[in-house]
RNA sequence: GGAGAGAUGGCUGAGUUCGGUUGAAAGCGCUCGACUCGAAAUCGAGUAAGGGGAGUAAAAUCUCUUUCGUGGGUUCAAAUCCCACUCUCUCCGCCA
């Protein structure tokens, strides 16, 4: 959500930002709200300040004529009061539900594009590896060594399911493990463990909601629903809070799995492993002060890019055109892994820095300083990484002539020293 | 799932019988001051928060409003009365 104040104070500037995002927000209708709202809220603060004094004046009064006199008085302004606050909470109601759906401003540093086609490639690191054979896509790979079986997976749950088993299985955890001890140990974090089903108003806060219901899984009976991402309940850990000074930042890592419908990708990368209804992701969230942010960034892209770096796996970095940004990011980077079997970049991580967008909608504060005055904190998050393509990277990077896999050194500790995933495993 | 108890400021905890002088006693904590070479102890003063508006370069400051779990109701007036909900605790049942 971005601010009100900013929206009525330069629409002209607010309509320019969101023609580069596509986006069809109601400017004008938000600014004339906002300015009804404004003229109301004064108008029954004068009554109630009328009727708050009077009130405490009958309580003390003796004389019966006159306090009955007020007494019928206060009886019509509080009906009066009754009428503006109704209306008051509808216009409010009908301002926070607009505002909902207008999509966070680029920073200044993105680039202007239409769409995918214009986001830049920041650089590139590690070399492609030469094959002197034709590598297998992990499909073809995972069911040779018998690690990832697609037609149970379908059998269970239908498409986009998949069953890991044996050394598959095996490896996706070895890689969680060595994921979040990395970022614990080395990068600083703070590991959280969170529910996978969150309340409604969790989702509102990160900007999955409204816009974004389609997409997600949800209890039939209860305001409960899946996490597409760990984001979702480790950013809303905060939610409601005034953080005090010195708590800032937070620095957050969370293994979950993760649930989508994939409606609005529906038909693409029918596949593999590539896209599934659910996958396991290790996240990065920061919480930080707002002058901090970008620098954090650096930091959270430098952290995913370390796990890729460990692994030795060639990735490139995309910084994300004003046409190609989410509509609750400020700024956002990709890192994507190349993938041989494939013959694509997989998109493994995807970093964002928020700015106060979300902490506007789930009301996340601090206080700069003791006595303060709280300010929205600023929230960043980063994949690092979404398991299933890193899996699928390192199966199709690592495979060899014989169909065999090499397990990446920094795992193999994890995988009881296992250095090889052959067939039987 | 059944029965009962509870939810008040940074914390502990009164107030709810009989609605007004209670934005809220008392204590703890915290801040400032006195005493002291300094500290402890003691004494004195201050100390809830959110939002809006005025003001300022920014503060200071002034002002209105909301808030005693949440939402609604009764009333001129609600922490206090009524209704619904949420959460916490205890006991029972069930369970990984």
């Amino acid at each position: 959500m971005i601010d009100v104040k900013l929206i009525c104070d330069k629409p002209e500037l607010i309509k320019e930002a969101l023609l580069k995002l596509n986006s069809t927000a109601p400017v004008d209708e938000i600014v004339e709200l906002n300015t009804k709202r404004r003229e109301l809220t004064y108008e029954v603060e004068r009554l109630k300040e009328k009727k708050n004094s009077t009130s405490k004046e009958i309580g003390k009064m003796k004389d019966k004529e006159s306090r009955d006199k007020l007494i019928t008085e206060m009886r019509e302004v509080g009906d009066k009061i009754k009428e503006l606050d109704e209306e008051i909470k509808k216009i409010e109601e009908d301002l926070h539900e607009k505002l909902l759906w207008v999509p966070n401003l680029p920073h200044e540093s993105v680039p202007v594009g239409k769409g995918e086609e214009e986001n830049v490639v920041v650089k590139t690191v590690g070399e492609k590896r030469i094959f002197d054979f034709t590598p297998l896509p992990h499909w073809e790979l995972g069911e040779k060594l018998d690690i990832i079986d697609f037609e149970r997976g379908v059998k269970l749950s239908g498409t986009r399911f998949y069953v890991l088993k044996k050394a598959g299985s095996k490896l996706q955890r070895a890689l969680i493990n060595w994921m979040l001890d990395l970022h614990i140990d080395h990068h600083g974090y703070t590991e959280i463990y969170p529910p996978y089903m969150v309340k409604g108003e969790c989702l509102t806060g990160t900007g999955n909601l409204p816009k974004f219901g389609e997409n997600l899984y949800r209890d039939a009976e209860e305001d409960l629903w899946f996490i597409p991402t760990a984001e979702v309940p480790v950013t809303n850990l905060h939610r409601e809070e005034i953080l005090e000074p010195g708590t800032l930042p937070l620095n957050y890592v969370a293994y979950t799995a993760c649930f989508r419908r994939e409606k609005m990708s529906a038909g693409k990368d029918t596949r593999g492993i590539k896209r599934g209804h659910q996958f396991d992701k290790v996240e990065l969230v920061k919480v930080v002060e707002r002058e901090k942010s970008m620098e954090e960034l650096e930091k959270l892209i430098s952290h995913a890019e370390d796990i890729l770096k460990r692994l030795n796996l060639p990735y490139r970095l995309i910084k994300m055109c004003t046409g190609d940004l989410s509509f609750t990011a400020m700024i956002k980077y990709d890192l994507e892994v190349w993938s041989p079997g494939c013959d694509e970049w997989l998109e493994v991580s995807s970093c964002s820095n928020f700015g106060d967008f979300q902490a506007r909608r789930a009301n996340i504060r601090y206080r700069p300083e003791a006595k303060g005055k709280p300010l929205f904190a600023h929230t960043l998050n980063g994949s690092a990484l979404a398991l299933p393509r890193t899996v699928i990277a390192i199966m199709e990077n690592y495979q060899q002539p014989d169909g065999s896999i090499l397990i990446p050194e920094v795992l193999r500790s994890y995988m009881g020293g296992m250095e090889t995933i052959k067939g039987g495993i």
